[in-house]
DNA sequence: CATTAAGCGAGACGGTACGTCTAGTCTTATG
DNA sequence: CATAAGACTAGACGTACCGTCTCGCTTAATG
């Protein structure tokens, strides 16, 4: 074996001792990179739909099998894709006050739904989860997992600072608190200002 | 509804006058019978990504240009079948009392989400709308603006009835009602009980 | 069954009933006769190894599928298309004397084989046939056959006039009046000059 | 001969000084023969069109860069195997009599070209050759040349014998005794029996 | 003996073409 | 004139090989 199990990138679902399982080490990471980038530009010039494989390797200049070497599909791409710049603009703030945690958590979130490319990528993937099973799976591993665990530690923060309840059902309140916001922006397309959000926290807390 | 001939079906975008409009009085009741049920039967048995307009034909017997006469897609011939689906198992019953009623129609929901196939055809509905915006479009047009009106009413003969505070925001209500349902079903996957949407209620009235 | 055995296209080797037979009768004049020309511009342009099936589409402006729909592969095409002119300038004539048709129909041969670019074809069809036990097949039931008989019609009839011993062995004769002409150029690839041609013959009748 | 330095390998278009050449004094032995047997193997197993670079290198554990670097393509590895095998079993045997000399040497092609794995190579490599000018003038230098240099040989010295004319066309000769089986080989696929070959020893002879 | 420069196995890379699949349009014959 | 049938152009799919290009690793032959 080629690195720790661990160190693997999104999409190895082989065990060991699989039919071939490519070389990490070998791996270029100019290609990988122009693949991400190409993948991203697509997205938003031409939707999830008109995205292609093929698109990303001719706009990134690589070759598709590199593409299917190191990724299963272009939801694989965009999730990958994805991924980081979750992880840079959905981190909960540590601000000392649940109350303003929340607000500002819930506002960016918003922010990244409905405002930023990137959010647009994870739509498409949530979306495309309703149809693949597949999909659904590893885009609940590699990414939902832990930006779950972000929003988790952000309210047992608010517990262990005494501003929550310590009975607090954690994953219940996450949905109570998110779940309108994404219901607005997957189910109804509504728009959701400040004030929704606000009032969220607010009726949350009271 | 697959639409009065003034309105045109879904995804008709000539203007009077433009290319050829088909003539509803002459299409065939058993045609267009034959393909809702193949549609709906292939969703259950091969997914929605699995579902073409060229098996939805064959398995119906038809010709694919029948389908194209009346549909624009396939989301359009699947959007079509579950709004009947819908309709007979999506109506918040009346009995009087707000608990009751929102408890119960929450469980329906649920219900109809995560077990019934219709549920599944709904979930993909909005899955595709989140790489289609002329599917969005067609989807809250067609479906979703019918379903909350029911949702609103419920709400409302609360209000009436005393039950709830005469100045509600009723769709704001609503968002936090069925959005951690649909947010638990569409993103994070995990199972939904009564304990949970019973809570939900709960905490709504409390 | 549409249309009898006989008259099939090349490289219909399936039986009746097979999974899924195109109709014959429903078949695009148009697109046929633009693929075979695609074809032998290609051929002629590019060579053998360089004519793909994806070219050939392009060049007619014609699908894929309609190709792999009516042909198998690029050398049944080519052997289709070289089937017709053969028919036209490979046919012994009739002239009374059989050393005179003899040296006639060597001539010819060999100004096809070198010269035309339907002979290239055929000595592209030859050399496929090496290593494709397959097209091997189709290309003696379809094209060789039929120009041997022609070519035993020759032989046949020098016998009833009595210009040939009653007791010949056509086929033994024909292999070797030709055989020394296939081998100069599919082989050595040695130039063959009238003076080559008319010694087989003026051998062969001494 | 895979060559010596001086006249470079089949298929090396440099001049000297140019990009670089591999050391011949360096080159593992171990790994040409693993080639050239893996390549001989598959040729049998599977058919010259399914032999490729790719798939001799697998068998011969061996990286392709190897191959390429000492051969230009899989014609060029054939070929190389080839040549030796063929002086092995294609050196026409002195008798003292030209007419068992011939006979001898036209059952042994036969049979060399219809039953010998190694003919198979042969058959296929004048195929190749038909679309493929590059081979074909590799063939004719490296195999062909030599072998008709031993065939000429072998009339010579029926000539230096008085067995045949002091003005005989040995190229001309050659082609009518030899053509006749290379037609019916590679043209008409028909089998080849001694009565055959003898024929045409006993006519060429007459 | 260390150095160094090759050949080597391995395999990732940018590409091209494969043969298949489905989209959505167009054509023909039937009722 | 809608229909069943299905051929048509178009183009993406995922795979197979091409021939080139690194990588570390032997393995000689030289300094």
């Amino acid at each position: 074996m080629q690195g720790d199990t661990a160190a693997n990138g999104p999409g190895s679902v082989h065990g060991p001792g699989s039919v071939r399982e490519p070389r990490e080490d070998r791996r270029s990471e100019k290609s990988r990179r122009a693949i991400l980038h190409a993948a991203d530009d697509l997205l938003v010039e031409v939707g999830y739909a008109g995205v292609t494989v093929e698109g990303i390797a001719a706009r990134a200049g690589v070759g598709k099998q590199t593409i299917y070497r190191w990724w299963g599909s272009k939801a694989d791409v965009l999730m990958d894709n994805y991924t980081s710049d979750a992880k840079e603009q959905l981190v909960p703030a540590d601000l000392g006050q649940i109350d303003l945690e929340l607000r500002d958590y819930l506002r960016r979130l918003v922010e990244f739904l409905t405002a930023d490319p990137a959010g647009m990528v994870l739509t498409s993937l949530i979306g495309q989860s309703q149809h693949d099973k597949h999909m659904a799976a590893i885009f609940r591993r590699d990414h939902l997992s832990a930006q779950l665990d972000r929003e988790r530690d952000l309210l047992r923060r608010g517990i262990s600072r005494g501003q929550l309840p310590a009975g607090l059902d954690v994953d219940r309140a996450l949905a109570e608190l998110l779940g309108p916001i994404y219901y607005r922006v997957l189910v109804t397309g509504e728009p959701v200002d400040a004030d929704f959000t606000d009032g969220l926290v607010t009726r949350f807390l009271g």
